[in-house]
DNA sequence: GCCTAGGTCCCGTCA
DNA sequence: TGACGGGGCCTAGGC
């Protein structure tokens, strides 16, 4: 079925040929169970004509289909539907960390009346890839304006822990001297390349989380290429992380690998974990 | 600061003690542009005393701090927090597909005011997480009572490949016999296992999306330690993917491993390609 | 509960 | 632009 609304009015949320001013300027516009057409209407004026960009947000009862690197049906059931600024489209049920369906960034939402039904088309044309909504209830549906540029301070990477060695390489073992950060192998890039206090060269691979197969793999692999020009030397190959299962310990060991417990989740906590159990 | 209202209330999401029926039991209940006491009042009604689970929603200006697995601060800006049924809780920005603070199900919010801000602490205790959120003004909030049981149906996961290759070993090389699936090593899981035509055993790992680096070292680990128990035996391995890189390729011949393109990107998208493009 | 592995992973970074 | 690796990854499935 053709969408109805298509001839009349640009309806991307980008590129809007035409501008109508809305109906109003606030920071939040919204409608409290609204119809389909009124839902329609009122995302073309707030969302898609709005010279402002607008977060959109639907709450009600919705299908999805989506179509891509995969493929995937949900049938009807109460969801919230956002599309963001940036054409990210994420659709959450009631539980859950993950959205249900989504499209990333880059994508592009139309809204358009098909089978009585509010369905908002996100397609991502450079993945290839698209998403169905359709609502045939709507309870709440609101577009704003949102202002935020700040950007969220993280302590506690990957990247921190490998500067904390770099800075005070006997946090790992006593005489050890670090040479190299992102050393390039055929294989990828090692965290840190050093010598330890006999002259013997060590590689460290770091991980912010619990130790895995995968990474005492790639410290292997590591090991493996820089012996290659150079076959009989002795390279010692490390794995630093705050925890380590068995299995992997015992891997590690079947390789002629170390491993050094280290991480700060001490660090994170000591100074206010007795706060933490208040709650 | 001792929140204040946690002498007098139950103010968790789960366990409230008291039970004081909402002002109205509609589907969803929801304030515009409501002051920071306002909205503790109509949170701890529709959300923390509410018989039903009900899904909170705020949209405002707000800071936030975590402190878990890492430490984290975003400084002022608008954003949408959703607290889930199950405590999920996530905040999103104007942009991207991602969170820029969460907690993951199992959580536990607790509402108050600290410092004229109306704030949302969500600790998740097994994890040893929390979040707080501070609003100063808050555009909506709402709570929805929201009735989801529909699961997402998905096809095109590595599970549906592997399926695929079991039906029919010889999309793979002709006289491929395939007798074990999800075959344990040391190492992990063998995707498939079988024998070639002539016999030789045969280690198969798929992967879904494009060859990685890892995929071809763990397709060689694999390899590795089956020949441990018999080491002069010739086994072949094979990766099966929709894409390689050309130095993931490379890597895989350096290993005397071996490459088959599979995937089914092309049936995803033969019957429907033209519409996608009609968008 | 821990551990393992997949994901429509997303996302930043760098060649 | 593609490739590569981290992530407070999350989540499902085994044991």
């Amino acid at each position: 079925m053709r969408p109805l609304i298509h001839k009349n009015l640009p309806l991307e949320t980008e590129g809007a040929a035409v501008f109508i001013p809305p109906a109003s300027m606030g920071v939040v516009e919204y409608l409290y169970g609204p119809g389909v057409e009124e839902t329609l209407d009122f995302v073309v004026r707030q969302v898609v004509q709005s010279p402002e960009k607008r977060v959109l947000m639907v709450l009600g009862s919705c299908q999805v289909r989506y179509q891509g690197r995969a493929r995937s049906f949900l049938d009807w059931g109460e969801r919230i539907l956002i599309v963001k600024e940036d054409g990210t489209s994420i659709i959450h049920q009631p539980s859950g960390r993950e959205p249900v369906n989504w499209q990333p960034h880059g994508a592009r939402a139309t809204y358009l009346l098909q089978d009585r039904l509010f369905t908002v088309h996100v397609v991502h044309r450079k993945n290839r890839e698209r998403m169905a909504v359709s609502f045939k209830k709507i309870e709440m549906v609101f577009a704003a304006r949102m202002d935020d540029r700040a950007r969220v301070q993280i302590v506690g990477m990957e990247r921190d822990i490998v500067d904390k060695i770099m800075e005070n390489p006997e946090l790992i073992e006593p005489g050890l001297r670090i040479t190299q950060r992102e050393k390039k192998t055929r294989s990828g890039l090692i965290d840190l390349f050093g010598y330890d206090r006999h002259h013997v060269p060590v590689v460290i691979e770091v991980k912010r989380s619990q130790a895995t197969i995968s990474a005492a793999q790639q410290l292997r692999m590591y090991v493996t290429d820089l012996k290659r020009g150079n076959d009989k030397a002795r390279i010692r190959g490390i794995l630093c992380t705050p925890r380590i299962p068995e299995m992997v310990c015992r891997l590690l060991d079947d390789y002629g690998l170390e491993y050094r417990e280290f991480g700060w989740q001490h660090q994170l906590f000591d100074d206010q974990q007795t706060s933490l159990e208040d709650y």
